[in-house]
DNA sequence: AAAGAAAACAACCGGTTGGTTTTATTTCAG
DNA sequence: CTGAAATAAAACCAACCGGTTGTTTTCTTT
């Protein structure tokens, strides 16, 4: 079935308020009235278009992730460039997103916790960034400017490092280090994180 | 006020309960109802001693951090025996701990999640354990068995790479590697991990 | 430009769930 | 025995999912 150029434009004012509403209080906590309110759009759309408000769900948590890459062009460049810090730029650059686009973390934190097959839709998406990245970590590598490790567990690290620092902030800063809300902690913890990842040469004999 | 010996035991059972359902479905994903009846007491027990379904999830939270540690004694004994591993055996017994206790990063996130204050009850905890695991810590870099890192950076690492594999395996598996469902991957993952911590001098000239 | 199809709206409602409180009654420990 | 602890049952009340109806606006096609 064809959509007129209208439906699509408030399927996707809906896509983008659930994707807000369901980001901060999650499926159980967010309410298809907000959602609706939030998109400025009838609330029977929602079920005209998505069926379910889990449907709403999964459609969001896709959404996200399809229109929100973890790294940008300007870094892979950057990368290239300077593949000695291909870490710390990556790490900086995984900060950076987590940081601008909570929603991408939060969604998926929910998705997570409630173990429903929702998390099925986000198979195969970032295959093809995965794979420029495995690219550059791999041209790294040959010229021994990285750490001997899989990639898969490189880019594990990185994404657990960044993630974990901002959905876990909070919690952290309380059980562990008040100072972790600094700024300058983080650009810290950044430098301390890169320089694992760079062989050592300088430290040596 | 002092309370009976009976009143003690329903409470300990309600936080069980309440720690099992929350952890499992979060707060707005839990009802009473269904704590009550986990508990084996009647609902309004619950608000007789915990006033209300947040003042609940706050007392949960607080006491699976009291409960759970995060490296037994006999981890500690085994990295002081052993410092040059010292952080391929922390990392093992936060993975342990987190495989083996989930209900301590879900309920954790779920309080992430919801920006409430609940999370201020942790302040302190985990004090002593910290400061146990700095010496150690510090020992080892000393001995120079340790890459030149703040402390606190160090410890955060080990806590996101634990606890971000169970928090967000599931995505992963979908957005990334479908291998890393595999026991071999964790351990090859752990492996890796570890080495990042350790000053290679084979490697060198 | 007119007709017909698709999209959107407003408003309401039925049914259910779930947090919280109340009351009356029963059990148990000191 | 006395008071604290626990129960059972009901009720209150708000919120929320899902759906319906009738009407209006906007697009597409002729």
């Amino acid at each position: 079935m064809k959509l007129q150029l209208r439906a699509e434009n408030t399927k996707r004012k809906i896509l983008d308020a659930a994707v807000k509403k369901f980001a901060e209080s999650g499926l159980s906590g967010a309410t298809v009235e907000d959602i609706a309110l939030a998109a400025g759009v009838n609330k029977q759309r929602i079920y005209a278009y998505f069926n379910s408000k889990q449907g709403l769900f999964e459609a969001a948590l896709l959404a996200v992730f399809q229109q929100i890459g973890m790294c940008s062009a300007e870094a892979v460049k950057r990368a290239a460039d300077d593949p000695a810090d291909l870490s710390g730029i990556m790490l900086e650059e995984f900060f950076k997103v987590h940081q601008e686009q909570p929603a991408l973390w939060r969604l998926l934190a929910w998705a997570n916790l409630q173990n429903c097959d929702s998390v099925r839709v986000l198979a195969g998406v970032r295959r093809e960034e995965n794979a420029a990245l495995r690219k550059i970590f791999e041209l790294a590598q040959a010229q021994k400017l990285m750490v001997p490790m899989k990639f898969e567990n490189w880019l594990f690290s990185l994404l657990a490092l960044s993630c974990f620092y901002y959905s876990n902030g909070r919690t952290m800063q309380y059980t562990h280090d008040p100072a972790m809300n600094d700024p300058e902690w983080k650009t810290a913890l950044i430098k301390d994180a890169a320089a694992l990842f760079v062989p050592h040469k300088k430290e040596c004999m």
